[in-house]
DNA sequence: CATGAATGAGTGTTCATTCAT
DNA sequence: AATGAATGAACACTCATTCAT
């Protein structure tokens, strides 16, 4: 496989393969968010996306990979959004870190909640590649743990502490985006999320 | 044609009705976890259940319908389990209530993990009436936790403190008994769930 | 089976059986003037008749079988109809008894002109026993043409006659009725009609 | 059409077309004239139009649309027949003309009276752009009685008249093919009725 | 590589009919 | 005779996938 060799110009072929796997898979988003998945089509995520079928099955071997694929693609814009948070905050103090994680995490839920509720409830998603939301986010967070080890009094296992952390940061951002009790404002579930991980990682 | 001695009229119709779906119901658990949702066609549905398909409209307007009553069949006995063990520690001080709660969960996600997994990623769900896990478990947890409302300093709001812990608790025993990390056991992974829901409510 | 010694009640059971097939045939109407005759099903029939379905069947072999009496009841209701009308001009000169089969037959038509459509468009009717219309009004016009058969001057064939008659009355009424030009009344249409019948009879 | 003489690239997509559609509806004639329309089911048209099922659902967007297509076809059959016949004889006399107008209508009915028969009486139809045949014929005759209109000296109402017409020719043909009583040849029926939309015409 | 007409196995669903009560 | 739950053969229709162009 011969790199270019002046690697100036991105070789073309891979950049409109992209493209069409990009509009393919907002294909996909758009009618889910229109007509649920009930309407999705391999031939109408073509039309949609504004190719053939043919091409559609060029870029993905069935559809479940297109399933997986979006699933994945969802996942990992989380990911490096939350990632891109938490670097910001590498040398904060520790509440300050949990409150960048949680408040990361409820934008990266709030961009499009109703999409990630879909995501989640209604396209089949299990399969190898695409491990679950907080499985995906354990690095991320283990990163970001770990600089505070030692303020952790009660850590003995950090894997145990970061699978925590991890499960309720998700559970809680999440929650507090799509189901939050009426009366109770988004910044003050934040909070009450911040709260809630600080008091478990102080012991 | 033997009438009953007493009974007017026989009348089999609740009885029989409700068996007929439960057996739809198991029939349908029964080709997930043997063959997953691909393999879920109305007509082996009735052929597992050892019902006719004719009977299988007639208790369900369409597919849907029986995946939308198996999700709440499913998170209706896992709420009768949580409510059960609720109430055994009504009298119970807090850290036994928090501890109940988790176990109870965590059992309850164990009966039979594969399927509960399989229900949450693979079927669409999304329905009137199917109401999601910690949602259904609100009530439950708002009666068991308002008994001890005095103890909480911290809880300004009862709404949002059972909110928190319906989350915590859900999303924690959840990923315990699925998604744990390798070298972490179960027992731990409940206490590490105890602790932290415990040092939450301390504030 | 014993009959009734006396004679003088009616056997109940001969009258209940015909307002059963009465109110199945109502039924049929009823849903086919409702929704068309694609929501004609044997369960629907018997349901918004009052009765079971098993007793649909007791009457009927099948369900071709209603529709078949669905068209004999009409066809015999207008066959009387018309049969009626024709003997009070028994005596009448030929115009008036040409004018009035047309009116009984307009009148026929304009009964429930909808449904007289549905049932010839619709609703599948070849079969033994259901000859067409024109065909049962054969013999009735027959019997009315014969008593002026002296007058007809270019008549050779009676049965030719009447069977043209029976055409034209049959088509230019139900035409009246239901497809008349705009801007032709319906009296100008009959008016013409019983013009066209005469003219042909005057040879 | 082909345009380019070198042929970039194939385009069969009208002709093509066309010729699924026709063999589709030949082989729902052919099906409906061997076994009834009972028998008539989309996949057995499919195999017998020599397509796949898919093919038919390119087509036409359900089965009833294919009973439409059918009826519209052969109507159009006839009035184009009709029409030719009518053409011929643009400069004809007028007795002569209704000579060619009931032959031509005895004609059109008799190249296949059987299946004429069932697509009246057993096929569904009824729908827009399905209307009747007499009223398709209607423009066809009203050309034809107009070139004629100072001769009919009782026609007060073109319209009028031209609609009395093409029901009694209509019903006449139609009469004489298929319902004219034993022992009368169908050259008589023609030549009554001839005379008897003669007799009408001429007043 | 792209296209999109064609495919046809497979599915959900209906509905005429039966028969135990 | 009446009932209506149950039946299941049969059907209309879909849609993932292929492949000739």
């Amino acid at each position: 496989m011969k790199r270019d060799p002046k690697g100036k110009r991105r070789r073309p072929r891979q950049t409109r393969a992209r493209q069409t796997v990009e509009a393919i898979l907002d294909a996909v988003m758009k009618v889910i968010k229109h007509d649920g998945i009930g309407a999705v089509t391999t031939n109408l995520i073509a039309e949609v996306a504004g190719v053939s079928i043919g091409s559609v099955y060029q870029y993905f071997p069935d559809k479940r990979a297109i399933f997986i694929a979006l699933h994945q693609r969802h996942v990992e814009q989380i990911e490096r959004f939350v990632v891109s948070k938490l670097v910001e905050h590498a040398a904060s103090p520790l509440v300050v870190l949990v409150r960048a994680m949680v408040e990361a995490m409820v934008d990266a839920h709030a961009i499009d909640p109703e999409l990630h509720e879909l995501l989640m409830t209604e396209v089949p998603h299990r399969a190898e590649g695409t491990r679950d939301f907080a499985v995906r986010l354990h690095g991320a967070f283990r990163l970001a743990i770990a600089a505070h080890a030692r303020e952790l009094k009660a850590c003995r296992d950090l894997d145990l502490t970061v699978f925590m952390v991890t499960q309720m940061v998700d559970a809680l951002s999440h929650g507090a985006v799509l189901r939050r009790p009426p009366g109770v404002t988004l910044n003050a579930a934040k909070e009450e999320a911040v709260r809630a991980v600080s008091a478990y990682l102080r012991g």
